[in-house]
DNA sequence: ATTAAAATTCAACATCTGTTGAAATGTCAA
DNA sequence: TTGACATTTCAACAGATGTTGAATTTTAAT
């Protein structure tokens, strides 16, 4: 039986770092009490305490959580498609496609949790507080293997270039996962925040192409 | 002596507004106390709230100080840039400048208060609690003018890609205002998040290759 | 100088904050 | 059952929070 007694106890810790991802996606680290999780996650405020040694650790652990998971998902994807490309490697398109995919397989509808997960990295990239150092930690290992696929698949392109590219397209992506209703009432319905199948069609080709114009000598100085 | 009088009345006032908006631009909303505003602008504790009635309404007040001015000279530069233009109106290329035109020159540099208020955009526009109210809010019917403008330069895309565009474009300019200087670690300096008009110059021509490219018939489909 | 209004200060309030020891309960092997 | 250890609860703390009514000072016109 120390199965199930091992499941009982990490069902509310993790009930816990549900709870805490929750609020902290919708209201920001200095906007959620430990009161407001140990509610809604219905336990005992010292609980979370005991568990994560302070707020901040909860925090941290709310990111790590999910972190490990889209770095490992990510990184799949891109082997992959440099195993299928040739020797040149993948074209600019597929290196893109493979950095947004997971996002898609992890958020889409079903899965509660992570779409709170990413509007909280929404807001955490964003931050001036937290966004340099924390993305830095959790996301950049990852990234610079994406910039050194784009580099090889862009090899007339400054390297300056290539890192605003993806500066764009990150800021591009967090809005679009932060889900906040904004595109809804701007297009008066037409375009949903809801839609990530959507948003994700249009985010390929639009980074893509945004990409390859940041090649053409001297497209910046126009 | 009305006028030095009604000074030193508006100098208090203008520096509690000041001290917040630093202060929400680092923090956020709800990692401000009101005494941290009073400390920093040199005031009593109760001033804040004789003035503008409570905490949000100086957030409130902080937003809509400077997203008058923003909003007339993005305006003015949209109209300029229409009536140099032949009958066809402008160019892509030429209605994204005009946008982001306007940022550059309140916040390169000289005026510590714009970057404050430029980091404050970039949070809320990301935060699903203000993002979608207060963004439409101060914003909406500007960028309708320019959703139009991009409508008529594009007349062969559907609505809602413009929709979507103009989504990216919004989270690439907000990210590149956050200074969250992520950039300068992802980059090891070779990119600095502090050179706004390199990220103006790249973003330009990044940003209308990717409308361009959501103008292709089925390039979402792709 | 008088006066009324605006601006500023002071002191206090009820409530909420994160954290922590001590006590209680549960778990599980010997 | 015993004993150890991990988990959970309870109660309380010292300090921070936004707001406000009353008192005081400053301002600007009469």
């Amino acid at each position: 039986m120390a199965k199930t007694a091992t499941n009982r106890r990490v069902k509310r810790k993790d009930r816990i770092l549900d709870a805490a991802e929750a609020l902290f996606a919708k209201h920001g680290f200095d906007g959620v009490s430990m009161r407001m999780v140990a509610d809604m996650a219905k336990v005992d405020l010292a609980l979370a305490s005991y568990h994560f040694g302070n707020k901040r650790g909860l925090f941290d652990a709310v990111l790590l959580r999910r972190a490990e998971v889209l770095n490992q998902t990510r990184l799949e994807a891109l082997e992959k498609c440099q195993a299928e490309a040739g020797e040149g490697g993948p074209a600019v398109e597929e290196i893109i496609d493979a950095f947004l995919k997971p996002l898609l397989a992890h958020g889409y509808q079903d899965d509660e949790g992570w779409l709170h997960y990413f509007e909280l990295i929404a807001q955490i990239n964003n931050s001036p507080e937290w966004g340099g150092q924390l993305m830095t930690k959790y996301f950049d290992p990852l990234v610079r293997r994406f910039m050194d696929a784009l580099k090889q698949a862009l090899p007339d392109a400054e390297p300056e270039n290539i890192y605003w590219g993806y500066h764009f397209l990150s800021g591009a992506l967090t809005l679009t996962f932060a889900h906040t209703g904004r595109i809804d009432q701007l297009s008066d319905g037409v375009a949903k925040s809801e839609d990530m199948v959507g948003a994700y069609k249009r985010m390929v080709p639009f980074v893509a192409a945004g990409f390859r114009q940041l090649c053409v000598p001297d497209a910046k100085d126009a």
